[in-house]
DNA sequence: CTGAAAGCGCTTACAG
DNA sequence: CTGAAAGCGCTTACAG
């Protein structure tokens, strides 16, 4: 629409030209306040309301009270990007993420500002592609271009060591959410996903399955392997293995669930219970049970991980594997406010999921109930 | 963790203590370049740099090519924060939402940072609660502390006029996501919800049905009122009308859908067919279908709006109506970038929904096939 | 077509 | 406990 911008990152603004009043006044003409205008009011110099401003010692307790009083009875607000430019870094924090389920990040996103929004740091966004020959280099600039003040990473981009020690070296503090322990305490938020996909198993084994089937997700993300791992051990407690027959990799996309389902419900000796990677790869494996006319729970039980919202949705409601997604984006941007005297002696934040049960388990098929 | 933040909204960052450099410089320990190094580099004023920097006009085409190449040379990247202080507003553009849609949403995201990226932009996220006391309050201190570049408003708050004036008078341009035409063509990227519902009742009315019942968002959502009206548009090009019994009000969740599912199909003249205001609602009334046993779509037909993911995933798969949400959240980024001569002969960005036909729909029961 | 000066609204280092 | 000066990395307004 505009010509403004054939230099790519070198955008060119005409703010007056849109209209925009050129001095910082607000919509009444008022000039906006600056740290100048509360020094003159309270009597002192600039430094003393800056030293207000950011909590600093020594300052007179009067004088102290004097100024936050003119600051409230104004409103004043200091100016961020000057703030920032002082300061040399900005109050931004990053989100860097690519993963593939909507609502995982929206909630993440929603618990990161509830941290942020009481500190006065707002949110920036950033999709990302780890296999784009750019990814680095676009990461890099992201950060250093924005002075963030730190950046949260979600799995899978989490997982990369690469982006971990660019971050290192360019000194931007970052905190992963991840389901191993790829970092030190400080800069972790635990999944324990393992131990989620071990109560999978157990609710399984309890109801008597043993011709149990797993659709994993894609190799590169780690919590497929920390599911299977998990779920593994889980068998393991009831003496039961995992028919690598009945192993087969998904993709954590529906496609993949309804084409792995497919495969797996035609065999001779179909399996009586699945153990989804993800819900999406299980609303998949139920469209395969439809399609077959294989009737979840009495034919087939199936449990999903993550307790997406389709989860509750779908018919019967399934039975599935939760992680508070919106407090841990809390916790994560709360770790990236910990002093380094803090840091040092943290522990990475810990969460274990929750079996959400619901409607999609039942006793093998043709076999008496185990616990009724 | 910290007690960094005791006055909110004025944090106290202690960069150097948490161990950054205290100067612009990179992970090798060299000093970042700044304008200053490019012009003397190139051995010219800062002025100059910053012309070619902002594609000002007036400068010698020798001369801007020289230090156009010793910018890619370097590298070199103008500081946003640098620029913003300097211009009185910064390269952010915010995203203002309250919809309870986390795909709708982060598609949203995906499509406004499609155009923001290769501006050299940045996206800012900000969920509201229009409810709540300090609602503009709020919005106006995002705005105002961050000097936005311009702000996108999804449904519903983007019908909240409270907002929009507030907007024009602190002079934050926008642009509107919405489905009546609200605000000026500039502001305004429309989407054709009532052409979308008609599409659905011709369908309907099509197949046979004459008993069709509608559920309806809540009365807050504009939509609610246009895919309504849209649909007894459709319905009348056929002669037919919505029956009062059969026109409930849901909220847009799944429970509503569930609730007023439940309570239309065990009417003694129960509907063939229903038409409901978003897909989440009409998950639940599959739900309620399969807890009462009829059968979709031989027994009921349904169509949903919005063609969520769960559409696609659901048994039998939904028919839905489908915007294209990542292309709508792009246009409205580019809109903003419209200079005032562009805007004010610009025409809103309208877009209408196409009928995603899926296998939630049949003739009613009984009745003999219409078309083939 | 180009540049020296002043300024955006804050903070850092240095004095006192 | 407090302040005057210089600076963060850019741009505006004014000269030439």
């Amino acid at each position: 629409m505009s010509s403004r911008d054939k230099i790519p990152n070198s955008p060119a603004p005409k703010r007056s030209a849109r209209g925009r009043p050129s001095q910082a006044r607000d919509h009444q003409g008022r000039a906006r306040l600056t740290i100048t205008d509360i020094a003159r009011l309270a009597g002192v110099s600039k430094k003393t309301v800056s030293r207000v401003i950011n909590e600093a010692p020594y300052v007179n307790a009067r004088t102290r009270s004097r100024i936050e009083a003119i600051i409230a009875e104004h409103g004043y607000e200091p100016d961020p990007q000057a703030r920032g430019l002082a300061f040399r870094r900005s109050f931004l924090v990053g989100l860097i993420h690519d993963n593939p389920n909507p609502q995982y990040v929206e909630y993440l996103q929603l618990g990161i500002l509830d941290a942020l929004v009481d500190r006065g740091y707002y949110l920036v966004i950033r999709p990302c592609d780890r296999r784009s020959p750019t990814f680095l280099a676009d990461m890099r600039a992201f950060v250093e271009r924005l002075r963030l003040f730190g950046v949260v990473l979600t799995p899978s981009v989490s997982e990369d060591e690469g982006l971990a020690k660019l971050l290192e070296s360019v000194g931007c503090p970052y905190v992963r959410i991840a389901c191993a322990r790829l970092d030190k305490p400080a800069r972790l938020v635990l999944t324990h996903d393992a131990r989620g996909a071990a109560a999978a198993a157990r609710r399984l084994a309890e109801l008597g399955h043993r011709r149990i089937a797993y659709i994993s997700g894609p190799p590169l993300f780690r919590s497929s392997h920390e599911r299977r791992a998990g779920f593994t051990a889980g068998l393991a407690e009831y003496g039961l293995e995992l028919a690598p027959e009945l192993t087969v990799p998904g993709a954590y996309t529906y496609e993949s669930g309804l084409a792995r389902g497919r495969e797996l419900l035609v065999l001779s000796d179909r399996p009586t219970a699945v153990f989804v990677g993800n819900d999406e790869m299980a609303s998949g494996v139920y469209s395969a049970a439809h399609e077959l006319g294989i009737r979840i729970p009495e034919e087939l039980s199936v449990i999903g991980f993550d307790d997406a919202p389709i989860a509750s949705r779908i018919w019967p409601a399934m039975t599935s594997v939760r992680l508070p997604v919106q407090e841990m984006g809390r916790m994560a941007a709360q770790k990236l406010f910990a002093t380094p005297k803090e840091a040092a002696k943290t522990s990475a934040a810990e969460f274990t999921p929750a079996l959400i049960e619901r409607q999609s388990t039942a006793p093998p098929f043709g076999s008496r109930p185990a616990r009724s």
